[in-house]
Formats: structure tokens, C-alpha cells, sequence
DNA sequence: CCTTTGGCTGAAACCGGTTTCATAATATCG
DNA sequence: CGATATTATGAAACCGGTTTCAGCCAAAGG
């Protein structure tokens, strides 16, 4: 590579040393109107890119944020990553991913790997480390965690009520007559899953209907698990008129399952879903959900971050899901 | 942030001078086997982490390549983005993404930013800038460009053929039968969107099927515009038994559309989509669509991108698309 | 007219590594 | 045993910026 041009090269062509072409792309100082001119004129001139290594270490500052993921490709985090870059843009901030995979080697790895970046603050998305890991690994680096609530106190957390989010769902179903409602889960370490199971029990228990075992099926998130769930709870007899599954691609797999056995959605079962994926409104019928702002935590996450690297105290906030109702459920017959 | 501890301090803690410090971290030269074992003794005591920008910026490598991503949220350029990630890993190159959000003038600040960052190569996935712009812009910069075709010869693009997939949607349709296929577009200015119209336009010339514009729709890749356009072409008269949409999420709004005006899928209309999205396999019917090895021409990408960095010459690579056949195309009756 | 104030500016130190170079210590060889 | 080859190592230069510091010069004040 054609060496760079280097803010050395500037100050040559312009004719003053390079501590005035520094004072000039920073604005640190005033400097004489003719000479930024000639400054500038000259930076244009080369398409001088300031390097962002030797700014860095001399100033100590990265002006980066280190952003961990945990295997992009689910809807919902995906948002909340977009929700992120949102939220740093115009700020000077630049984001840095790093994959977390859901392992808690890999998640370690990766966040060492941004404090050998430099970064200025850490922003999680899930993931699997504990709040005194996190502590001990990122000492006073700021840092938030987005939607995974760490009991920790000072530790900063951007998460959504998963319980009332569970709670809704299932209330709405109950508003609608139904008794007997199946709850496809997620992972079973899975907090989010937990939650929402959580919530599930807590609607039954609020409208005083037996919860059992047996209306509660293991899933993993995907739409095979849903679709292999529904296929398991028709063969097991259990009599049900309504589902709520963990999430929206679960639901998509349970309503293909119940199609497939001639099951009308919703004249026959009804069902909710979790997390309002953009194809929700599409899916025939159009799915009824619970709608989490992920976008908007992402971009809370990303102010919240910043402030904190500013040294500003910050504190915790729960966002509240929001059902969003659609054709998918019916009052029972 | 109590200082982070140095090259130096481990120098003094293991009585050594900070070069052998240095080699004994990289191995370069071989040390004294005392001396290097105090060393690491003295980084592990520490909690030693290099810092990336002083190694960067003295070596003159990042060991990162640049990827320039056009908003994230659309399953396709996702796929990629991963499979991207998942050819550097093991690699020692960390990725470092920048949003061109299909905009030139972003996208062009994305790659000086990129460039500042001192990339030592580039994706483009997707974009907008020309190719003399890119070469004009990045110089001698090892860089690749995935799902977009650039006539410029040296430059090395791996992408699928639109045309070859359009052809192959449209030919199926033909084979059931069907010759008055709709066809719903995406923007007409996206070249993606164009060759998809070219390879549906070339079916239908060999099958001797007169191409009118009238069956054409303009769409913009999102359920609601599929949804539009369905509402369009039913209350414009123009007869049709199939649709051919460019791609998945507009056929799912597609999709919904026709439900709500009472054609079945696939009795009354047959339908194909675009893209093997995730979501397509479960939808009422499972959608017959056209897939496309997004995350292999990820994975493609970055191993030519670094074999370019080692200075040696790659060639542009052709993805060929596979129709996946699902259960939404049914003979004309 | 001389001193003080204040705005600009360049020289130089510094950030934390890598890498070159010279040198001291040791090994090899005729 | 003396000369040469081979290691191992530290000193110092360097990467490309930022920032401190001192000095210059012009305007203001006494």
C-alpha cells in the first residue's frame, strides 16, 4: 500500500508544523484564519484520514464502544444492535462488535479482546457472564448490559419485564375464555424463557386456573422447536384452545404444525406470540404478539453508555412490552 | 481507569528490557528460557493486555478488515455479514463494521472512517459507489465486494446470478403451467431488482409468453409493499395465476393480501419468492423460493480478502442460485 | 516608551508498542 | 589458542498523532 498521508505531509505542503495541523482538525485552539485555510486546503488536497491508532494512544481516549453480541441473526437482538448504532451516531463514537456466542469463553475472549482495543466503554447485549465475573474482568470500564437484568446494583441494565410480558399474553388469552392454554418455552437456562414462564403462571394463578405440567413444552427459540412441540402436545391428547409460544418464530412452527393437522388459527386455537418480528403482521392470520422496544433499548443503552463514560451516574431502567393484538386470537367456542 | 499496565512495567518487574518484553510476547527471537519464563510470570501477575492501537501503529498492521454493511435487518445481507464473520474466525483478523445505509456520500465517510481505523482490507457488502470511485477511494487497499457486480475487471466481486435465479422462479411457474405470471419488483434502480426482472423476462421469452407491464409491479423488498401490490394488480383486472415476487418478505405481504381477498395459495395462485429467508419454510404454505448461499459468499469474501492481503491475486466469484421447492406452486388449473 | 497581557505557533516530550542496530557473551572452528 | 560465527540482549529510533511548554509578536495599559 501507497504509504498514507500523514498529518506530517500536511504541515509540509501548508507550511507550519504539525502541532497547528493537529490544533486545526481538532479545534483545540484558535489558529490564524489564513493558516487553517491553507491547513485544510491542504488536508483536502492529500485526503488525508487521520490515523486512528496513533490518535488513540496519545490520547488515551478510543472513542469506541465495545459492543458483544451473542450470535447475530435472531430478530430481536438484531433490533437491538441496529437500536445501538442508532444511538452512537453523530456522537464520535464508533461501535466495535465482538461475538459473545452465547459461550462464556468466548464472551471472556471477547471482551478481553476490546479492552486490548481500547474501548471506552463496554455495552453486552444478553449473554452469559455473572455480574461479579463482569466486575472482575472489566474493573471500573463502564459498562451496560442490555436486555439481561444482573441482580448486582451498581451494575447499569437496559432489559424488558419478561414477566409482564408473559403475564399479558396469557391474560389476553384468558380474557378471551380460554382455560386451557400451552406454554412452548425456550432454552430452560434461558432467564428470558424463565420469565415468560413466570409470567404465564402468574396469569393463571391471578384467574385461578390449574397450572399442569403437562400444557408446557421445552423449546429453543426456532420455529422447528415450535413446530415439533405442537406435533408432541397433539400427540400426548391434551386438550388445549390456545398457545402462547416464547417467541415469534416458535409461534410461525406451531401454526404450520396445527395447519398441518387441520387446526384453524384462531377459530380452533388461538395463539401469542413474543417479540413482534417484523413477518408477525404478515403471517395469516396476522400473529398477535408482545412488542418489546428493542430498537429504543439498544439506543438507551448506547446514551446510557456514554453518559456513564462521561462519568455521569447512571441507574438501571425496565422498559415494559406492549401487546400487540392482530387476528390470531379468538374467543373460545 | 487506574493506567493500564505496560510493555514497561512488565520490563522492571522481570528485570528485563522492554524489547525482550516484546519478543518474548511475539515470539520473534528466540530468549533465554529464565528469562522469558519471568517474564510471562510478570504479564500473568499483571493482567497484561497489549495495547492494540501502540502494536498497530508501530507494526503497521491493524490485523482488522473493514465491512461495510448496508443496513443491518434484511436475512440475506445478514447471512452474509455472518458468514463474513465466520471466515475470519481463527483467522487472528477481527472484523470492524461501518453501516453505509445505501447511501453514497455515508458510504464513502464509512470507508475513510475504515480506512483511518487502518483496515487492512475491505468487504463491501452491497453499496453504492461506483467502481472507479472505490478504486479512486481506497487506492491499492485489498478490497472485495460481495453481492454486487462490478464490470471493472481487477476488482474481485463475489456475488449470485439474479438473472440465472429469476430464470429458474419464473421457468418453475412456467412448468406448472402458468403464463400469466405477475412479476412484483423491488426498487428499479437496484441492480439486484433488475437482473431478477431480466431473468423473469428471459423465461418468459423462451416459453413464447408475451411480457406486458402490466403484470409488472413496482415493490421496494418490504412485506408492505408485496401486500400494495397484490391490492394493485386485483383491483386492476389484469388476469394472473401466479406471482413471482422478488423477494421473501414481499411475498409474504403478497401472500396475506391474496388471503384477504379470498385466493387460495396455491389453488388459485401459485407463488414464488426470493431469498430462502428463515421464516419461509414455515409459512401457510411453505414458500417455494429461490435460495441463495449468502453465508458461504460471506465465508468466500473473507478468505479471498485475505489472501489478497498476502499479496496474492484472487478472481471474482459467481454464486449460482438453487430454487428450493415448497408447497406454493400448484399446477394451473 | 516600557511593561504587561494575551493570542498563535513551533519544538519537543509522550503514548506503548515493534524493529533495527550495535554489542557483549558464548560457541565453533582451524 | 586466537579468530570468527552465533546468540541473546538492551539502547534507541520509529509509528503518527496529542499535548505541554516556552517564546514570539502585536495590542493594550501605565
Amino acid at each position: 500500500m501507497a504509504k498514507a498521508t500523514t498529518i506530517q505531509d500536511i504541515a509540509k505542503l501548508a507550511g507550519v508544523s504539525k502541532s497547528t495541523v493537529s490544533r486545526v482538525m481538532n479545534k483545540t485552539t484558535a489558529v490564524h484564519p489564513e493558516k487553517a485555510a491553507a491547513v485544510i486546503k491542504a488536508a483536502d488536497q492529500l485526503g488525508f484520514a487521520p490515523n486512528q491508532f496513533a490518535r488513540s494512544l496519545a490520547s488515551g481516549r478510543s472513542m469506541t464502544v465495545g459492543v458483544i453480541t451473542q450470535n447475530l441473526g435472531s430478530p430481536f437482538y438484531d433490533a437491538i444492535a441496529q437500536g445501538v448504532i442508532a444511538g452512537l451516531e453523530g456522537t464520535g463514537y464508533s461501535p466495535i462488535f465482538a461475538d459473545g456466542r452465547w459461550d462464556r469463553v468466548v464472551e471472556e475472549d471477547s471482551i478481553r479482546s476490546l479492552q486490548g482495543r481500547r474501548a471506552d466503554g463496554i455495552l453486552l447485549i444478553g449473554g452469559q457472564l455473572r455480574g461479579t465475573d463482569l466486575k472482575a474482568l472489566c474493573g471500573t470500564l463502564p459498562r451496560v448490559t442490555i436486555a439481561r437484568h444482573l441482580p448486582s446494583v451498581q451494575h447499569c441494565c437496559i432489559y424488558v419485564d419478561n414477566v409482564q410480558g408473559g403475564f399479558l399474553a396469557t391474560q389476553h388469552l384468558i380474557r378471551y375464555g380460554h382455560t386451557k392454554i400451552a406454554f412452548i418455552g425456550g432454552l430452560h437456562h434461558h432467564s428470558d424463557a424463565k420469565d415468560r414462564l413466570a409470567g404465564y403462571r402468574k396469569a393463571l394463578a391471578q384467574a385461578n386456573i390449574r397450572f399442569t405440567t403437562k400444557l408446557v413444552l421445552e423449546g429453543d427459540f426456532s420455529s422447528a422447536s415450535g413446530h415439533a412441540a405442537v406435533h408432541t402436545l397433539l400427540k400426548s391428547g391434551q386438550e388445549f384452545t390456545a398457545i402462547f409460544a416464547a417467541n415469534d418464530a416458535t409461534a410461525y412452527g406451531a401454526r404450520l404444525a396445527l395447519d398441518q393437522h387441520g387446526r384453524r388459527v384462531p377459530q380452533d386455537v388461538s395463539l401469542v406470540g413474543y417479540d413482534n418480528q417484523a413477518e408477525s403482521a404478515f403471517m395469516i392470520p396476522p400473529l398477535t404478539t408482545v412488542h418489546q422496544p428493542a430498537h429504543q433499548m439498544g439506543q438507551a443503552a448506547a446514551a446510557a453508555v456514554l453518559e456513564k463514560i462521561q462519568g455521569q451516574p447512571i441507574k438501571s431502567r425496565v422498559f415494559i412490552p406492549e401487546l400487540r393484538c392482530r387476528e390470531s386470537v379468538a374467543t373460545r367456542t
